[in-house]
DNA sequence: CCTCAAACGTTATGTTATTACATCAAGCGC
DNA sequence: GCGCTTGATGTAATAACATAACGTTTGAGG
């Protein structure tokens, strides 16, 4: 994909990741967690996507720049960044994207295009959410939720009409 | 889990269980479709219970009744149940289950409690999802979507207040 | 300096899913 | 009936995703 897009629309990508990077470290020293090289470089490497990564294809990046070449290495660097709200785990793709709104709290839906593999964070409204409506109805506590939408995005839809 | 339950609540299980088979008989029959010996048995084991199984876990059972030991065996009857409805993946839990809701188009929403991993299919009012709101504000169209809440069942919520 | 906890590295293994190819049976035109 | 195609099934092999277990390193705090 282009990367010069997310959320499907055109940006200044350079900027965005170096914002990104800045913000993690100060949230991370806020809060006092350690934003360690490995973690700090996985975060990098997938913000210069704006489509889900494998572990796998993480742990390559890694590895090739002298960090451990075994599963685990990548595995914990995504832990933690998904832990701490820096990113996400597409469960559709079994992926992991940087999360596009961080500090904010957000239960994030995805929207997923199966032509360009872009994935776009869209920022739900909690309170009439359809889960949360759901989970009145039946008595049931949500503790973590996925929405993710698979489908066509503006740019490719475009493209093919032409 | 007790097997009577689903949705949370109590239900006739093998009454549930005979008519869902015979519903989707019917429904192979109108849409010209084979529900062979092995998608009939693997529905039927998905049926028995109100949880997600693995496709191993499903491979295992079909393989101990005849049917070939292979993952594809599974996967293939698997995929046959959720293309026609019959069925869904779970993608938080890389596991299938049957369809609560067979002939009703849907889009259908998961609970999954965490504690007794009882997993129930709730329905979502499409028009005013969340989604496809999303979907309208960027302009992205949406083909398929997966909507999981994983937290606490009613059930488990009363015994752990006790 | 010592201890503890957290981070990191590696080996090994477990779990989930697909590719590729052979076989078989039903439907169909001839 | 014959040969063709199509869809279903079976198997072997492998790919892709993920974790367990254990040793080493590092840095903060007593």
């Amino acid at each position: 994909m282009d990367p010069n897009t997310v959320g499907f629309a055109k940006h200044d990508h350079d900027h965005c990741i170096s914002d990104a990077i800045t913000a993690a470290d100060r949230m991370c020293r806020d809060a006092g967690l350690q934003l360690t090289p490995v973690r700090k470089r996985a975060l990098s490497i997938l913000l210069e996507e704006h489509r889900a990564l494998g572990a796998y294809d993480v742990l390559a990046r890694l590895s090739e720049e002298g960090f451990g070449a075994q599963p685990p290495v990548a595995y914990r660097a995504l832990d933690f960044l998904t832990k701490h709200g820096l990113a996400h785990k597409i469960e559709r793709l079994n992926a992991f994207i940087a999360c596009a709104h961080p500090n904010e709290l957000h239960t994030p839906a995805f929207l997923i295009c199966t032509t360009c593999h872009a994935v776009a964070e869209a920022e739900t409204d909690p309170s009439h959410s359809l889960l949360s409506q759901i989970a009145e109805t039946t008595g049931f506590t949500i503790a973590r939720a996925v929405l993710e939408a698979e489908g066509t995005c503006p740019n490719c839809r475009k493209k093919a009409d032409k």
